[in-house]
DNA sequence: GGATATGTACCGACTGGTTGGTACAGGACC
DNA sequence: GGTCCTGTACCAACCAGTCGGTACATATCC
């Protein structure tokens, strides 16, 4: 023991870790104080210690979601200067895609799940995360500006529809690989989304999708089935999170 | 009473509409078999007699959504003679839209609740789900199928990618615009969505997003406040619910 | 420096209410 | 009288949240 380091992991992080990961796999409602408890190893008293209810600590792991977020997939993509405007763009898109396929597109977008589980119950978590997806696509038109005053895309086109439109298809492509448990969906939808800005490019005269992708993705093509789950994936995710979203 | 009509409603039936309600406001977990009781005004015993569990219920209730869906939105636009290929996939997209316009924005789509809350937490459900979006997918791949067989989008376009796009910016869309409880979130997306199969059409040099819309909606502009959430529309849906999705 | 007090961190039993599900008796209709 | 329905009483498990109490480090006072 000894004062070496007295702050291995404070308590009220530990329990915020294990809130995180059980609710980003089974949801607020799915994942009981119980769960919490047993999972981070922490007394019921000690709990309610540091969260006054299950709904504040829900609003901590948000604080802290988003926090991670921005920090880990927004800034690095839109704040590097290395990269030309439009480019920090893609980045961010092949960013979040990139996550999802480390997951095994486990647990989807956990503000997107939120906000399907609770917009319409709890208005409290509603208006939070509305305002999570606002400064989110605030951020994005910020970028699609900057790729207008550099050139690359359109200046008539409306960056802040185009950064709406781009978040709502990343939440949705998100869900559906979720569901379908197929990266694939999601690759074609990044792809797609990359083709959309291109046509909104300056002088650009549209290339076609089928062109832009990896390696010929099938998309809905013959009656084959669907799924067949990665082996257990389900439930899975590998040790440490990689990373929010 | 007598037997002017001896299928009044069965309680099988009813029990359904109640719980398809409740679901789809408060999802699967958040609706208790009690509230769908008390809703309905069956008794417990006469529930358990027509579904043996409340899984099963939920995947009843499945059924009779996706039945609903294609046949009072996918088919009505899609089947229709009279309007050309393209127009056909163009008036789908503005049925969903106005679905959720008639709702408020309260609920967003009832599969892609389903999913998002339990696509990771039951393989049952996520596999049902799955094939219903896969089918759906299915579907519009072949109305872009038509439409470029009938000249409108270019041949080289992969339907299948296509259509998967645009299903899951469809379910962005709708969880973006239930979130903001901003019918405007969906507009922009399917007026960017248009855009987008315009893009892929066979000779268009392709309009830029601001000139489709309509009265030059918002966007992530200023740093206005979100929400401001329609009064007291949360948890209410007109009385009788207009339709699926 | 020793007794007293205070604040932080923690524990696990307990409460009242709700959950999905069962057992079963009685009624309606044939 | 038997099959099809239906209401009610009941169950164990679980839920979020409360409670009384403990351990301990640091301050306060004499």
């Amino acid at each position: 023991m000894s004062a070496v380091l007295k702050t291995e992991k404070p308590t009220r992080e530990h329990i915020l870790d294990a809130a995180t990961r059980l609710m980003h796999v089974s949801g607020y409602r799915g994942t009981s104080l119980d769960d919490v408890l047993r999972e981070s190893g922490v007394g019921k008293g000690n709990f309610y210690y540091y969260f006054k209810s299950k709904e504040e600590l829900g609003y901590a792991i948000l604080d802290r979601l988003v926090r991670g977020f921005v920090e880990r997939t927004l800034e690095p993509s839109f704040a590097d200067p290395s990269l030309p405007p439009l480019d920090r763009i893609h980045r961010f898109l092949d960013g979040v895609l990139e996550t999802q396929r480390q997951r095994n597109c486990v647990g989807g977008c956990p503000m997107g799940n939120l906000a399907s589980e609770l917009s319409d119950v709890h208005e409290g978590f509603r208006r939070r995360l509305a305002e999570i997806f606002m400064r989110w696509g605030e951020r994005l038109t910020e970028a699609v500006r900057e790729a207008q005053s550099d050139g690359s895309l359109a200046p008539a086109c409306d960056a802040g529809r185009l950064a709406q439109f781009l978040v709502a298809s990343l939440e949705g492509a998100i869900l559906m690989s979720k569901v379908t448990k197929e990266i694939q969906v999601m690759e074609t939808c990044v792809c797609e989304l990359k083709a959309h800005l291109t046509h909104y490019a300056t002088g650009a005269p549209a290339s076609i999708n089928p062109g832009l992708g990896r390696a010929r993705t099938p998309g809905f093509a013959a009656g084959t089935g669907p799924a067949q789950s990665v082996g257990g994936a389900i439930g899975r995710v590998g040790a440490e999170p990689p990373s929010e979203l």
